[in-house]
DNA sequence: ATAAGTAAGTAGATCGATGCAATAGTTTTA
DNA sequence: TAAAACTATTGCATCGATCTACTTACTTAT
């Protein structure tokens, strides 16, 4: 009933609580015959390894921690699940926090993280974090910190989609359809991610015949909701674009649903596209043209290089991109302008 | 640089560790003339709280760990978002794992949590699930584990949505419709969820004009991939009712872009109804009759028997069923017989 | 036969916060 | 004025695994 430690079991084996600590680590130093009898005696009095315990002495807990801001977007989920998995795979247990997209409520997940000792930190930053608050929960235990999928700070290690890349992608696209106006609607003000993917839509229509005016387009919560909010505003204004450029297709769902209310069908009477490729993209009626950025290669990227840095803290901080890629479906290809 | 302690706190402010103990927990011993010097020290000097420190005297990690199949399921992922939250109300920090239904992932998950000393755990149990292997590794460390939406024990504390009901009503309805015939496609094999909703589909379409046969229906994996998968094995052997019933929102979407691939209206040719309520359920076209089950409920009932399991765990195993609800949309109700 | 070397195992301090039992110091009570 | 009661504070053992330094018992080399 009560606990069982290594005293108990290397009582009941008869060895020292070193030998028995030793045989837990697998040192080389103790041969098979008295292993064996350490582990029969673990196994029989049901012995569990106390990590906490362990901690006090080693200088790593094994667990991790991962902020994201809602995962009821898809595209957070598979960013999650893809952490998860390779945390899971490299023997560390994972402690997530979702911030809700508020500063307030990420700083508190911050603080009970690095108060329970986690050795590294994969945060997707919340709209309007900042670097000193941050590194005043942070700094003090030292622990690694690791942006994902949005930036505030170059002295922190960020890995993310290629933003400009995807957003010259869909520009290039949708202007090769023949639009003339487009707009971007959704997303986060001031956020890193929608401030790249403004500067790679730009860069794509540069030298087409597209109007593509930043101040036409809407921020909104990355949602349907905000979706269909940010559609709405911009319809009501008298602005009538070719193509609607959603921040994600989390957005996209939202307008496809407000078009409809207004009695557009997105595709036939404007065409929309998107940023992301979640999996239900493709199944969508019409299937939504959508720059894929790849979660699951983002988070097993950003694993590999938050592990890493907790290996060896002293490199300069590191950035990596991962590259995106168009998947051009019915929501845009079958679109014409109209007469 | 290096670690701030305790003892550096008391020295830098003029008491003894004792004191500085007692002021981080608030005691009413402490006048506030001392503890304000104290959390002054500790804010010069940067102190961090060790959790894991405390945790070796007191017996209480204030961890709990969340294991869960899938979160690409809206469902799911709703349902991790409710428990986060009103963990981190509580003032815990929380392990997620990911099972992907994997029965030996989600051993692993159990042990690893078990390790971290977590005061208790919510788990989604994967396909497969027993309850002596699971006692194997919880009981050794007493640990409360709590049933989340499948059981497979009833030694062990249960939420989850009343599955019986959910089944009744959506039969009820689908016979009010004219149907005649109803298949139900999707959910893994033998769990209690879909044995219940089968149990409660029967009740409902009990004494109706409709033809419910479960030996036609397909089990798969609670996805869209799922979905397609099993409507093409059903209508391929020829078998073509007039209403498909998807274990869940996520294989209800894939039986949608299956039907269109075999040039089969939802709502107009067959007719789908579905568990869960997804918020996409009625954002998509046509809108998906569903039974909400509340994911939010369920969690903030899970928290709220863990916790209270946690503080007293000698009551006999509880169980709670959330009251379903179901919400009509047009891929029910404009569907008429075909003639 | 002695020194050197190795293999196997152990004693005991340590990590950082907790909490009991004990101790000053001050005020109230009889 | 002594005893009792209370307030503010502290010393020290403790939780369970780790790890360095040390012992003991053999084996091998010279």
């Amino acid at each position: 009933m009560t606990k069982v430690t290594l005293n108990d079991v290397s009582r009941a084996a008869g060895v020292s609580r070193s030998t028995a600590s030793l045989v837990l680590r697998g040192s080389a130093r103790i041969p098979e015959s008295t292993s064996e009898r350490v582990r029969l005696a673990m196994a029989e009095l049901g012995y569990v390894y106390n990590r906490h315990a362990a901690n006090m002495r080693r200088s790593e807990s094994m667990t991790l921690g991962l902020i994201v801001t809602d995962i009821r977007n898809p595209y957070f989920a598979g960013l999650t699940m893809s952490i998860e998995e390779a945390a899971h795979d490299a023997g560390y247990t994972l402690f997530v926090g979702y911030s809700r997209d508020d500063v307030e409520r990420q700083y508190l997940q911050l603080e009970t993280m690095v108060q329970q000792q986690v050795d590294g930190i994969f945060l997707l930053p919340a709209t309007g974090s900042e670097l000193n608050p941050i590194c005043g929960i942070v700094d003090r235990s030292s622990v690694p910190v690791l942006q994902l999928a949005r930036y505030f700070s170059d002295e922190l290690d960020y890995v993310g989609p290629d933003n400009i890349a995807a957003g010259t992608q869909l520009a290039r696209h949708v202007a090769s359809l023949g639009a003339s106006s487009a707009v971007l609607i959704g997303g986060p003000d001031q956020s890193s991610a929608r401030t790249e993917r403004i500067k790679g839509l730009e860069a794509g229509f540069a030298g087409r015949a597209v109007t593509f005016d930043v101040s036409r387009s809407a921020t909104t919560t990355n949602n349907a909701a905000g979706g269909s909010e940010g559609i709405a505003r911009v319809l009501d204004q008298g602005d009538w674009p070719d193509c609607i450029i959603a921040y994600s297709d989390a957005v996209a769902l939202g307008i496809y649903a407000e078009l409809r209310r207004r009695n557009l069908e997105p595709g036939r009477d404007v065409s929309v596209a998107s940023f992301d490729d979640i999996s239900l993209a493709e199944l969508l009626l019409p299937p939504l043209t959508s720059v894929s950025t790849y979660p699951e290669i983002i988070g097993k990227k950003a694993s590999e290089m938050l592990l890493s840095r907790i290996r060896d803290p002293s490199p300069q901080p590191q950035r990596s991109l991962i590259e995106p890629a168009l998947k051009v479906r019915a929501s845009t290809a079958q679109w014409r302008p109209r007469s």
